[in-house]
DNA sequence: CACCTAATTGAACAATGTTCAATTATCTTG
DNA sequence: CAAGATAATTGAACATTGTTCAATTAGGTG
């Protein structure tokens, strides 16, 4: 069969990338395999090989969309009056996505990007989006903050929230994670903030 | 062939994890296969699963012997008059480890254990021991919290501290590693106990 | 010496990612 | 409209993975 034109090439590729995102989301990332993708739109495995350089080209792109979901799922955490309040329900986001859709989260991280070269641009401004929500929290809960120590505090937060969530989920530390994740990313925000607000103004350390 | 005595069923096993070590080392965790191993030992593949169960079991066993050398490297740091300043030395001398044995670190964390079953004991307590010298320095630095409170503060820490290096080493976030860091850790630990003194008395966030 | 036990092998299996000649359906051109 | 060019699609093939297991044989035992 050749050329059976049921989908345009991007259509296909949408089609392959929802693939995936079910099989992930239901099955666990280990069940993410060429011939299943390709089973699963109804193609056969080398026709990925088309759509996609290769199966690593396509998990970059499905962890696209996971960073999209992310960001959706942050952007609309409540605002209130208290910003220091407004940056835990920002990291509450956070775990509830991870622990929702906990699968499509692993697949993100435990994906290891080639030695030599790094990850896309349109990959890295997806995370600067990400890390933008949280600076701009962090902009009202300190106002005196300049950007480069906004810009630091807030991927300190966001690496800290990652870490916490990933070494509970994952079993490590022999800690229950749904007990614990929470106890901690409060501990964690409330305490950093609260060093960041108390620092003295002039020091590099500021923020 | 077979039985020949060249060495007891222990020494097979320390034998086939130093030369798990030596592979993981240098050519990095993707390089750790049952054949490598079994050859580097010369052995036959076969000869590994009468050693260890399976793979897995290999790993988990090596990761063991990371987690030693990390509690080798954190319980050597030097301790000074300021307890502050020790715990910014804890949390360089892991970094350090991380970057120094970068590798060996990543397949710590790599390994996603069965959904089902978690962590052998003697792992949980190797981990435990670690955070165990982490509680040591916060309980110089906080003399006035409870072990609850140093418990969960030496495991933020902890979870932070391994959440900036996951992040910053495997290229997410668009950083470069090695300047971000030692930045970074130092702004968390310094905040984040900054944060922990200033902390109401009584409060269950005290610490 | 004969027997038994268990360590060791290596061929085999299933599943993986990936490649590519062969096969067409569709588009373009005369 | 016919014929040739184009490109999408296939599926068999390859290398490599973890893992299994009947066969082999070296060493201990009676």
């Amino acid at each position: 069969m050749a050329r059976r034109n049921d989908h345009t090439r991007e259509t296909l590729r949408e089609m392959a990338l929802d693939a995936a995102w079910r099989i992930v989301d239901s099955q666990g990332a280990p069940a993410l395999t060429a011939r299943a993708v390709a089973a699963e739109i109804g193609y056969s495995p080398g026709t990925l090989y088309n759509l996609f350089g290769n199966l690593d080209d396509l998990i970059v792109q499905l962890n696209g969309r996971v960073l999209d979901a992310l960001h959706a799922r942050i952007s609309t955490a409540p605002r209130g009056a208290d910003p220091v309040e407004d940056l835990l329900a920002l990291a509450r986001a956070y775990t509830d996505f991870t622990t929702a859709h906990r699968a499509l989260w692993d697949a993100l991280f435990e994906y290891r990007l080639p030695e030599d070269r790094g990850l896309p641009d349109w990959y890295l401004k997806k995370i600067d989006s990400l890390l933008a929500v949280v600076e701009e929290g962090l902009a009202r809960a300190l106002p005196e903050a300049g950007p480069a120590a906004l810009r630091r505090a807030a991927r300190v937060l966001w690496c800290s929230v990652h870490g916490i969530c990933s070494l509970a989920l994952t079993g490590k530390l022999g800690l229950v994670a749904s007990e614990s994740v929470p106890v901690m990313v409060e501990s964690l925000v409330r305490n950093y903030l609260d060093g960041l607000r108390n620092g003295e103004v002039g020091t590099t350390n500021k923020a």
